[in-house]
DNA sequence: AAACCTGTAACTATAATAGTTACAACGGGT
DNA sequence: ACCCGTTGTAACTATTATAGTTACAGGTTT
């Protein structure tokens, strides 16, 4: 199972996005909605802020984002989060003397590939703003 | 990251497919393929065997796929491992006093719901045999 | 100056994963 | 019948990823 973060990350974005009264937004106040520690939120938002998803004042409370809703697409949330990170891992330094061991780590890197475009294409069809509407 | 254990079922059930020598076929051989130790190996053969992909004998060398590799997909290798497990994780108990915490729960079941059936298109798309052939 | 905030480093806690040791039970060969 | 190599598992350890926490420097407002 992939870890929490990017439930996080858009869980903090949903705030951002429909909070109006700027000074409420802090970490804290985020914190307390997504229920963790406002160090975590902290950390997320500068991991979306060097994404160029928002920014923030050090010393002020709230958040803007830099993308409207329509145009934040998931898929440019998880990657701002992952990077171009691969999503199965592949176990190491199989045994090229043997004719599976030395190539099932390209054979199976294809196989991901696949996989994981016809991901990205379900992430890059959906934006923030149809989680927004779901939040109605 | 997920694990890696997809990838190394995938490496073992290549081996077994593709392993003419039955008393070759040993946790301790497999092990020395995959590079990793035979107990992590008779492991994850022992939960491909509860999810019916192959048998074998105690004390007795060799495995036998109970499918063919052309009828084998990816798909059920995963699900032998994983279950109907989800992919991404959500974070629990945000605070139901929020508008946003309240139901960005089952707003994110949907986003990752779509996601995953997008996955599994792919993986049931391909076979043990597909895989085997990109080891040529 | 005081009260609040962000940004970050450093540390701790927890849990998932992989690796290892140990051994009971089985089977085949001699 | 006995030995040797094998599987199946339990139990433990090691490693790593993740999340949580404490602490504090530095900005902002009043």
């Amino acid at each position: 199972m992939v870890n929490s973060r990017f439930s996080v990350a858009i869980h903090i974005l949903s705030l951002i996005a429909t909070t109006s009264d700027k000074s409420q937004l802090t970490s804290e106040y985020i914190a307390g909605s997504v229920n963790t520690n406002p160090v975590v939120v902290r950390r997320m938002i500068g991991v979306l802020k060097k994404g160029g998803l928002l920014t923030s004042q050090s010393g002020i409370a709230g958040y803007d984002l830099l993308v409207e809703p329509n145009d934040l697409t998931l898929l440019a949330i998880y990657h701002a989060i992952d990077g171009p990170e691969q999503l199965f891992a592949i176990h190491d330094e199989p045994n090229p003397a043997c004719t599976v061991g030395r190539k099932i780590q390209r054979s199976l890197e294809g196989v991901y590939t696949s996989v994981w475009h016809a991901m990205e294409e379900q992430l890059q069809a959906q934006t923030l703003q149809d989680v927004l509407d779901q939040l109605r």
